[in-house]
DNA sequence: TTAAACCGTGCAACGGAAGTGCATTTATCG
DNA sequence: CGATAAATGCACTTCCGTTGCACGGTTTAA
């Protein structure tokens, strides 16, 4: 616990009980989570607050938004090594179209793609959507 | 305008004034547009039938949707050759930061990844985000 | 040819999710 | 302690996608 607080902290984010308990919640999911997921989690705490807390989190480099085409904003925590806040972190995501959960595949990096003269490209993301681990029993 | 009827009947889709007139825009427009786009377009018709045909579009690989990211859905016609209906022709997408526009590079596939065991890939989704070529200036 | 069935269109309303303004509580610091 | 700033809570809004239902024209079959 003291180990999220030191975590928060060195983001130059307030160690809240709330924050701290999203922080927890989050680490111990392996997948992605929404806003509602959240929401559910903490039924005491307002939508808002939760809301602004990852949006927080966000701005602080500690989690990154993730589009997996369902059009609810996921969120996950960014690995040890992530710098996000400044350029973004190139890992591709994999979106389950039978349990619908989203995970991060950190090690699997965006392949570069070449563009047509004129583009430029700044930002990227891939989302292979198919069978999760869990879901294909392997 | 003959050759769109011709199209439409083609893809077993009837013909209607309004249809005829939404796939008129779409094939005059390079870019990929939102609902709202053609809501603008065609004041009089109402919403509904816009977000139908557009829907009614898609079941009979006319149009594909396109999610750029922007959590506003997109569309743009399919090429000739494309054949979206069955399988996903997996090209890429260009979304500008500048002019919030988002073309279709047709010509780009979705390179293969490879993918942890247990994963199966079912679809894929690829969209590049930056300056596009008129933003770029050359 | 005429009635029935079907399909396209329009109107109204709903729902989920994101986002904002403002009051209130809680923490920080002199 | 009081002053200040930050975090939280509540209410409300907006935007987009979606659905139900009714009306009217078109196709189809008796
Ligand atoms: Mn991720
Ligand atoms: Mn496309
Ligand atoms: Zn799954
Ligand atoms: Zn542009």
């Amino acid at each position: 616990m003291k180990e999220i607080e030191k975590t928060l902290e060195n983001k130059s984010v307030r160690p809240t009980a709330m924050r701290i308990l999203i922080y927890k919640y989050m680490a111990e999911k392996e997948i992605a989570v929404a806003l509602t997921d959240i929401e559910n989690a903490f039924a005491k705490a307002d939508r808002t607050t939760l809301y602004r807390t990852l949006k927080t989190f966000e701005e602080k480099g500690i989690v990154h938004q993730i589009d997996d085409g369902t059009n609810i904003s996921k969120y996950a925590l960014c690995e040890p090594g992530c710098n996000c806040e400044i350029e973004q972190d190139l890992h591709l995501h994999f979106h389950c179209n039978n349990c619908d959960e989203t995970v991060c595949l950190t090690e699997h990096k965006i392949p570069q793609v070449n563009l047509p003269d004129g583009y430029v490209a700044e930002d990227a993301n891939l989302v292979i959507k198919g069978i999760c681990e869990k879901c294909s029993g392997r």
